[in-house]
DNA sequence: GTCTATATGGGGATAGAC
DNA sequence: GTCTATCCCCATATAGAC
């Protein structure tokens, strides 16, 4: 196995397993050099840091996953007319959750719940410029499609979105111990269409009238 | 203001403000003592261990928070008869959330949001621990309501709006940049109200229909 | 590109005086 | 209960031989 790739990639792979399965902070550069059968120096020499290493393991899955969910979202879009709430949702979330359970992938998508608590400054930056185009093309598809929602709302709303996702995303066993096994993570189609059912309500709510509706 | 809390408490208050800041794993007991103006030795005489330590931190919190779900939830389903789902939703949603805009409590607040994403074992089984019986209550207070939805169905939907309440509670200033500033996360009422309605409509939505339907 | 060896600093934990 | 001093280990990073 180890002639087949390059040491730059084994440590990314191990890296990334690593980082999900402990924590970026956790992980020391000394485990991930020795699990992925190299040496200690060989990080500094291919990537200059540990933060550098860090980035490559995050934009090396986000990337094409954002890809896909633009082209999704493209191609509902041309169909022309309205886009429907569920086509909207589809493009966001099947991108993820469809990887969540491809081996190559499982190890990402765990990791992508811990980026949003572990605060590096450098990771925040990263995730900044790989999600700003996300946000705005589907902030304003829904809002082309929820044309009885004020703006702001649609913002939070999407918002609650992403946190089902990711909460739903980042720990598949979770969902197993609290509801004593009666909840089948591996079934990814049918979580993808529970979630979509219940994101698509949530979303399509009367608005709230709330005073001014500044916020 | 030294004179006036024990060392004990400093301790953990300075704990959770820089857990919160910078992470569990990243914050040192040097950087604890340092800032409370204790000795280093002191959180060995006081708790035993830097785990201990941070026991300590999340059951101050998370008991006096859990114990006023359960408070609400029997409130509502001593009137008698079925609860309403906005009600269940507020008896979970708003212990938690006024508490975000509390001095006291909102450094605590954030660290949430990490408790789920950081897999130490001691604290993975302190929340089991503190969340069992929530689980338990909710779920079945739920089921009772929505009595159009499979058991199953309602643990994946109470999953999905435990998510989109850590992801809203943990970091407040993501909407606000996320959102280009649109939205205004002080505004505890409505953002709880906001949480409520989608939720609710999710909550609501008809049930999905899953070959099978045993997952 | 990969190795050994080492620099430099910080981590948690503890012993023992006060 | 609080301090100093210290043990021992591990972290990231770098220099320089091969």
């Amino acid at each position: 196995m180890r002639g087949t790739t390059s040491t730059r990639e084994r440590l990314i792979d191990t890296a990334e397993r690593l980082y999900a399965r402990h924590g970026l902070e956790a992980t020391s550069l000394r485990s991930i050099t020795a699990e992925a059968g190299a040496n200690l120096a060989a990080i500094h020499y291919h990537f200059g840091s540990k933060g550098a290493l860090t980035q490559e393991v995050f934009s090396r899955r986000l990337a094409p996953i954002n890809r896909e969910r633009l082209a999704m979202l493209d191609e509902a879009e041309a169909e022309g007319g309205a886009v429907s709430l569920e086509s909207i949702l589809e493009a966001f979330l099947a991108p993820a959750l469809r990887r969540s359970v491809e081996p190559d992938y499982a190890d990402f998508i765990r990791l992508m719940g811990r980026m949003y608590s572990e605060p590096s400054e450098s990771l925040q930056e990263l995730i900044g410029r790989q999600f700003e185009e996300i946000i705005r093309r589907f902030s304003s598809a829904l809002a082309r499609t929820l044309t009885h929602i004020p703006a702001s709302e649609v913002h939070w709303r999407f918002h609650f979105c992403v946190g089902s996702m990711v909460h739903t995303i980042s720990d598949p066993a979770r969902i197993q111990r609290v509801s004593g096994g009666l909840c089948d993570p591996s079934d990814v189609e049918g979580t993808t269409a529970r979630l979509i059912s219940f994101l698509a309500a949530g979303l399509n709510a009367p608005a709230t009238s709330v005073d001014g509706e500044a916020s």
